[in-house]
DNA sequence: TAGTGGTCTAGACCACATT
DNA sequence: ATGTGGTCTAGACCACTAC
C-alpha cells in the first residue's frame, strides 16, 4: 500500500468527496501513485476510510473527470496521467518572459466608451449603437510588440474598469474584481496575412503571418460579458488545446 | 408545464438517469425548455417519475458537465444554452463543402512503414529507430489543395490501415474500425508562412500564412496512439474552441 | 421563513472482465 | 466463479437564496 490514508475533517465546511479527491490528486502528483497504478477497489476504500460507498465514489469520479483516473467495470481505477491538464491555454513568448523573471509590458492604448456597431452589438446581444466600452491594448516583451488585443464590454459590466488595472493584470482578472464571472467561452483561431495597420503596431512586414483569436464570453446566465478580436505575431504565440474522450 | 413526462422503460438496458438526460436534452432542443427558463426542483420531478432523487440528479448534473443547464443552490436549475457546443471543431471549407453537398477529396500521398527519427519516436514513446506507419495525405476541394497532413502511429496501432480506408473516412474513424480508441489529445495550434514545399503541395505563394497544428494522441491507458503534423490554407480553415468555467 | 440544491448514508442488485 | 465498477433506492440533514 503506497497510498496514505486521508485524514477527514468533518466538521470542515469543505465536503468530504472533495477531501478525499484532494487527497488523491496530491498522491498522484506527488508520485505516490504513478502512472498505470490500481486504485484498491470502491468498497474496501469507503469501508477503511469510514464512508459510504457513493461519497468515495464521487471523489472518484471527479478525478476521471479531470482526466487523471479511468475506471473499467470488471477491472478496477487506473492513473493515467499525473497532471491536469488546462482546456485550452496560449503559449506564449509573453508569459515564458515573465516567468523567466523578464519584464513584459501592457500597454492601452484605447479606452473609451463608444457607441457599437452593428456586428459588436449583436455579439454583445445589445441594441445596434448602444454605449459600449472599447479597450485596445498592445503587449509587448523587451520593447518588440507581439500582439494586438481589442475587446469590447457591455458598459453595465466594463463601466468601472481602470486603466492602470489593465497594464498591471489580465481582463479577465480585472472582470473578476468587478464581479463579473465568465463561465464559457467561445473562441475561433485562425491565420492571416497582416494588414497594412497591423504590420505597423506589430512592427511587422505587410503580409506576415498572424495568428488570429476571436473570442466570446459568457457568464452563467448565459449573458455576454465580452467580445474580443486578438492579433498575435505567429512566431511569439501559439495555442495548446486539450480534448478527452474525443 | 411545458415540460412533458419521460417514458421511462425500467428492463432497458440504457440507464434511467441517461434515460432522462436524454428527455431534457431533446426538450432543450427542441425549445420546449427555453433558455432562461427553469426546471422543477428535483424533490417534485423524482416523484412525479416514480425516481429516486439522486437517479433525476445524476441527469441533471450529466447537462449541467454538458453545460446546458447551471444549477445555483436556493435558485433552482436553469437552462443556459440550447446545444452542446463540441470542445474543438475545425471548421473547415472541407466540411462546410461535404454537408452543402459538394465532393471533396483525400488523396493519400504516402502510406509506408518507416524508422522514426528521434522527434516522432520521443512523441510516440517508442525507441529511436523503432519501425513505425507514416501517412501524409492532401485534402482538396474543387480540385483544390486545402490542407496536408502528416502523421506517424506505432506499428502496432495502425499496421493494418488501408489506403482505400484512408481515401474514404478519417483518421480517427479508420483507427476505431481497427480497435484503437482516442481518448485524449493535446493539439499545438499555431501560424507560420508557408516553406517553398508547402507552397507546392496546396498551390499558395512561397510566404502565404498557414494554420498549423500539431497533435499527440492517447487511448485511455496513456499509450501514445499517433502523432500529426497539419497544415492548413489559412483562408479555408479555422479552428473553434469552447470553454467552461474559465 | 420557505424552498432550493449540496451532501451523505447504508444498503441492494446488476453487468462486465478476468481467472 | 470471483471481483470490479455501474446503477438505483429511500431516506436524512445542511447551506444558501429569496422573500
Amino acid at each position: 500500500m503506497t497510498l496514505v490514508d486521508p485524514v477527514l475533517q468533518r466538521s470542515s465546511p469543505v465536503p468530504l468527496y472533495f477531501q478525499v479527491a484532494q487527497h488523491l490528486e496530491a498522491a498522484i502528483e506527488r508520485g505516490d501513485l504513478r502512472v498505470g497504478d490500481r486504485l484498491e477497489n470502491e468498497v474496501t476504500l469507503s469501508e477503511r476510510w469510514g464512508l459510504s460507498r457513493p461519497t468515495v465514489r464521487q471523489a472518484i469520479g471527479d478525478l476521471v473527470d479531470k482526466g487523471l483516473l479511468v475506471r473499467t467495470r470488471g477491472v478496477g481505477t487506473q492513473v493515467v496521467r499525473r497532471r491536469v491538464q488546462r482546456q485550452v491555454q496560449l503559449t506564449s513568448l509573453f508569459e515564458d518572459l515573465r516567468s523567466s523573471g523578464q519584464q513584459p509590458t501592457t500597454s492601452v492604448l484605447v479606452l473609451e466608451r463608444a457607441p457599437a456597431d452593428d456586428e459588436i452589438a449583436e455579439h454583445l446581444g445589445l441594441p445596434s449603437g448602444s454605449e459600449v466600452v472599447h479597450i485596445e491594448r498592445v503587449r509587448r516583451a523587451r520593447g518588440v510588440p507581439l500582439a494586438v488585443l481589442r475587446n469590447w464590454l457591455p458598459v453595465t459590466v466594463a463601466g468601472s474598469i481602470e486603466r492602470a488595472a489593465l497594464e498591471e493584470h489580465g481582463l479577465y482578472e480585472c472582470l473578476r474584481t468587478v464581479g463579473a464571472h465568465v463561465h464559457s467561452a467561445q473562441q475561433r483561431i485562425g491565420a492571416r496575412a497582416a494588414s497594412a495597420a497591423e504590420a505597423r503596431l506589430l512592427e511587422v512586414r505587410r503580409g506576415a503571418p498572424l495568428l488570429t483569436m476571436e473570442r466570446s464570453a459568457s457568464d452563467d446566465r448565459a449573458r455576454p460579458v465580452e467580445w474580443g478580436s486578438h492579433v498575435y505575431d505567429a512566431r511569439a504565440y501559439s495555442f495548446t488545446v486539450n480534448l478527452q474522450s474525443g
